[in-house]
DNA sequence: AACAAAAGAGAGCATCGCTCTTGCCAGGAC
DNA sequence: GTCCTGGCAAGAGCGATGCTCTCTTTTGTT
């Protein structure tokens, strides 16, 4: 299981020399910002030179703090994984491990309340890939695994209830395979197979919310969205 | 049912006089060229100046043609979105229309096939927003429309085949009966929100798998979708 | 107090979207 | 056939971007 990261930049904020400590602050005000920017105008009018004039310092000063624009936008995919991650993961902790459908929930929930509370942010990590930048994946690889950790330690107690079924045959048989065996889960192909379902088309439901593409279709999209997270949950058979 | 409408700009190129024949074939090389470059940089690196650059024109020229960036952007949209409408409808066509399940399929395989086949048209309209940019609903509402009417007229053939079911209580009835209202088809509440359902899981699905969410899962990723599509069948009930 | 490292300032380069003015040139009216 | 007007391309220019370079100032450390 993965440790809660996000708190690692306010840790380093508090040792260390003044020189760093002020570093530090000065990285997390660009990124405060540029979060703030990102809300405002998304994410291609991410603009080094207005964090700058918003920060009272010349533009130049901010490569001193961030290498680049494209650094600072995988800083914020990490941050925003982070987030999520700390969310979610706080959420199913709560549940009683043996309430395998209240974590589905909690999980599904605190997720969709995550992103209609920070779409832009959301649309850094769930929406197409900013152009001309592809995240480095050694850079958002764990905190960008951990969701799909929690749900599969969860698929893992729900084959512990069930009857082991069937291994699926061809190509994505072998597929699976392959990811239990990278994974080194213990989950039968079947169980597999509805929870990758069962992932994408929860964050198909909160992208199309976020991305306006119901247009308006529903008034209330939180009972919609907790409407099918129980439809997912019966897939699971939980 | 919507008509195509995506070859109207050839029709155009086609008639009227040579001025509007010139003007309707370089309308026609800028959206080729921008497409190109869509492609190759994503939407947000989409430049006039490269266009008019690849065009062998000056910058100011493609004014002539198109009034803004974003006017250049909200055609693409509108043209992707009829691309897509056409290749689903044929192939939605193409089955006999009592095959509900194969409706349902070859809608779906068709969509993804498109969507693999042409990631940044696929991210133009089921992406993330591009930034500062929200695309003009009177333009793209109704070839926006199209896949998702494809779907609903496939639900009501469904509806007539099953047993009328309760209606849903609480505000998702509410906005059920609503849509059922302003659409004007007979589709029970039940279905209609497991159609919602597998719409968007597909459409999650095929974002996963374009916007690189699986991270390698998949060798195959062609069987994994037909699983899941198939499975998506068996929710709707067909 | 002196030093060195870090931070900031400013100029500059190439690019972008977009506007304006200036010519040019061909299609349509006569 | 000629004339003229409307569409078209060119070019300069404005404000903005990311990023680099150099120079100066600040600041923590010794």
């Amino acid at each position: 299981m993965l440790q809660p990261l996000s708190n690692c930049a306010i840790i380093g904020a508090m040792t260390g020399t003044p020189r760093q400590r002020a570093r530090a602050q000065a990285i997390e005000d660009i990124k405060r910002i540029a979060k703030e920017q990102l809300a405002r105008e998304g994410s291609a009018a991410l603009s080094l030179r207005a964090i700058a004039r918003e920060l009272g310092i010349v533009s130049s000063a901010v490569y001193r703090y961030v290498p680049s624009r494209d650094d600072l936008l995988t800083m914020l995919i990490v941050d925003a994984y982070n987030s999520l991650g700390d969310a979610v993961e706080a959420a199913e902790g709560a549940c009683a491990r043996d309430d395998l459908r209240g974590r589905w929930l909690a999980l599904g929930s605190t997720a969709r309340a995550w992103a209609v509370e920070r779409p832009s942010e959301y649309a850094l990590i769930y929406g197409s890939p900013v152009p001309g930048y592809q995240a480095p994946v050694e850079q958002t690889g764990d905190p960008g695994t951990r969701v799909s950790f929690l749900l599969l330690a969860l698929l893992v107690d729900v084959e512990r209830r069930r009857p082991p079924s069937a291994p699926l045959s061809g190509p994505l048989g072998e597929d699976l395979a392959a990811l239990r065996d990278t994974l080194g889960l213990e989950i039968g192909d079947d169980l597999l197979a509805r929870g990758y379902l069962a992932f994408t088309a929860m964050f198909g439901l909160i992208s199309f919310e976020v991305f306006g593409q119901y247009r308006g279709s529903f008034t209330d999209c939180a009972a919609h969205f907790e409407h099918q997270l129980g439809r997912l949950a019966d897939l699971l058979g939980i």
